[in-house]
DNA sequence: AGTTGTCTCCCCATTTATGGGGAGAAGAAA
DNA sequence: TTTCTTCTCCCCATAAATGGGGAGACAACT
């Protein structure tokens, strides 16, 4: 009898992760390792544990999936990894191949893909979910892109460190001269920060800078 | 054979409908009725059908699961609504509540509290699942609570229609001149707007707004 | 040696946001 | 009827943010 792909599941939501099993349990050919419901569980796992697969969400308390990329990137832990985002995180997907991973699922999608997935994932391939190459494209379109190359990104355009820096703190409801202060400069210097963050984010005040943060996990 | 229970699920992730679903047909005093994807299959839904119970998640696209409430509200609907919420949505049991909610379940929870959950409100109990009970207490710890008082709500004062008009649009980095034009009143009475607000919720400035409104689902 | 990027600071000006107050109209609730 | 809430608008003033420009210091890279 053929070995079973064992997978390992990752979501802070039982329920989901009930889910996840039930649908994997209709097949012969892949079984549950096991679950964790915070990235800390799932470093904590990585370190003593090995499955196959691993189903990642991407947002979780205690580590979130990037952050759990990044461990297993750093400590040369080599696992497949397929990601299951929420409509919201399709912006970060490149971010998280050049981190390894090697599919995403979206949680939208009917429950049997992540068989597909999971297959396709062992036998070495990528796998995207039609729902994340549909959010892809939009994102795209009107970059061209040459065959071989990767579209430039669109999005965390190389802010510099002491402009996130500043990002994080306007985010955090700071106003220019708390920042200022904070960061031991002048105030014109942070509002230079805060035009050269808004060119560089195409958006139009410190609101949308916030959003900006939030919607790419820099806070 | 007496008549089961029947539940209609509504939720944008269909591998979480899968699992309540897969939950649920383990017990055999109730069944699926149905499921909708988006807010506004569930109103769509509830012009034609009926169910015993709603199983509704707070944060869907195209009308969220407050906005279904109302219209129930509106509509005269009544429909016993089990709210799906994810750990950050708790703040918003209040509001829920006095929109006609009955059962509260935590996503983080155990699937088997569905059934409970189920079988409580259809007696026409509350049910709360303990991670919300849990963190309800948090959020009212300090607060003495008479037997028979709901305590006084520590946020989400009751922001008024007009309100969360205003805010959402701050947070979509609308400023108030062009708030002013969108809603059709005057500038004047945004920036009134924009004091109760910054009252209310207790923070800084636009940013914290923003925040705001992310964290309790309002955009 | 020259270019490029980053960090730092400044000038100017205008527009927005914040903070305090008051107040009328309409409707709901007590 | 009176009270309360909500929505609407205004006055005042100061603080903050935005938008344009320039520029020196320093390190890294070509």
């Amino acid at each position: 009898m053929k070995k079973k792909i064992q997978v390992h599941v990752a979501d802070d939501h039982k329920i989901l992760i009930e889910g996840i099993i039930a649908v994997i349990n209709t097949d012969d050919d892949i079984e549950i390792e096991g679950y964790s419901l915070t990235g800390k569980e799932v470093i904590d796992w990585a370190e003593k544990h090995r499955a196959d697969i691993l189903i990642l969400d991407i947002n979780m308390p205690h580590y979130d999936g990037i952050e759990v990329l990044k461990f297993f990137k750093l400590k040369k832990i080599n696992l497949k990894v397929i990601i299951l985002s929420s409509y919201d995180d399709v912006k970060l997907v490149e971010e998280m191949l050049s981190l390894g991973a090697s599919g995403f699922l979206s949680k939208d999608s009917a429950g049997e893909h992540i068989i597909n997935a999971i297959k396709a994932v062992h036998e070495g391939e990528q796998y995207f979910s039609d729902t994340i190459k549909n959010n892809l494209l939009k994102l795209y379109t009107g970059q061209k892109v040459k065959a071989g190359e990767r579209p430039e990104s669109t999005i965390a355009h190389s802010l510099t460190e002491r402009e996130v820096e500043v990002l994080k703190l306007i985010a955090q409801e700071y106003n220019s001269p708390e920042i200022a202060d904070l960061l031991n400069i002048s105030q014109s210097t942070v509002d230079t920060y805060r035009k050269s963050l808004l060119k560089k984010t195409n958006v139009k005040n410190a609101v949308g800078l916030a959003m900006y943060a939030v919607k790419n996990k820099i806070i």
